[in-house]
DNA sequence: AGCTCTTGACTGAATATTCAGTCAGGATTA
DNA sequence: TAATCCTGACTGAATATTCAGTCAAGAGCT
């Protein structure tokens, strides 16, 4: 992976979060990059290819970045900051999560993308349904952990397509977490 | 509305169920519509004339679709079926939410498609909120009623994806309510 | 050191393909 | 027959893809 190739994934990673998977042109991505186009093909054979590396690279950014951040006071807190760290306004977070939408969105379509999708998915769950566990939640925390994973997404589509404010999408989160620790009757 | 227009928007349909809106080809829909591209603009003046009045379409039955079904014995069970009815082994249920999935990921990239959704969706927001209000739930029920629609689309999105059942997904859904109907200590 | 030989990284220009959109006119119906 | 509905053949612009060739750096030889 030489420093060029680094730099033409970064600018695809942007150009998806500007235009989408789909609004992808390799001739943008190269602009961008401040290379040749040819050089795309070069290293990535075709738009097809170089696809598939930028949603790796893509899949392995929001990994990381989910598992670094885990600052806070009590278990609640961090797991709130695990959670709420995917909806900020902050403009990488947004780039991120706008990358990890169309991901998720093309992912429909096209079934190669979803085994890495599912593999970066569960270990996002793992790591939220540690968290529960650490704050005590009961009931069943994989479960629990799907739920919140998959919540975040929702939100941040509406989120994202300016449907919901940050507050407003916090604020859900947040009601939603502290609903879902509490142990339930169930008494239908 | 002549029947070759009704005849257009389904074919619409079905090709974006497929491919995608923004994977949408003027020339397969007139293909799947078995009329000519031609006929097409004649009836929609142009590719963006045909997406809209398709997204109309598809908003319309998916909003048919959500009032429609709500029958059941309790009232938690027609909350159940109004948020359950989204996720089902049924083609027609899995083709439009496939729709109404790329409908709310493209938006995040072209905002003339976010009022329409936004409206469909507090229609739809407003009708669980309802039902909420009918099992007698605790809390804001507005933010609830958004919770559970935003955590249907999450969930939807994987399970569209292959990455959840439909069962698990159902379960997941069921889960969610469970917990969200019950009051909440928020003993923090 | 100085001299080839080789290879990987890279480019500009040319070519191929895809696709929305047009148009002249043929069918069908009122 | 006049309006409406509809079609096949076509075009231009946007895009993807190819290709012949440049350049810098390293390997091996004398």
């Amino acid at each position: 992976m030489t420093p060029r190739q680094d730099a033409i994934l970064q600018a695809a990673a942007r150009c998806i979060a500007r235009q989408g998977v789909r609004g992808l042109r390799v001739h943008d991505v190269a602009a961008e990059a401040d290379v040749s186009t040819s050089l795309l093909y070069y290293h990535f054979t075709d738009r097809e290819g170089l696809l598939a590396a930028t949603l790796d690279h893509i899949n392995d950014v929001s990994a990381d970045h989910r598992l670094a951040r885990a600052a806070g006071e009590t278990a609640l807190d961090r797991l709130e900051a695990l959670l709420l760290g995917e909806i900020r306004d902050d403009d990488d977070i947004r780039t991120g999560s706008i990358a990890w939408n169309e991901l998720r969105a093309t992912a429909v379509f096209e079934a190669g993308l979803r085994e890495p999708l599912a593999h970066t998915t569960a270990t996002w769950n793992s790591r939220v349904r540690a968290a529960l566990d650490d704050v005590g939640a009961s009931g069943d925390t994989d479960h629990l952990a799907t739920i919140l994973t998959a919540l975040i997404e929702g939100v941040s589509g509406r989120w994202l397509g300016g449907e919901l404010s940050t507050d407003h999408a916090r604020t859900l989160i947040r009601t939603a977490i502290h609903h879902l620790i509490t142990a339930t009757g169930k008494s239908t």
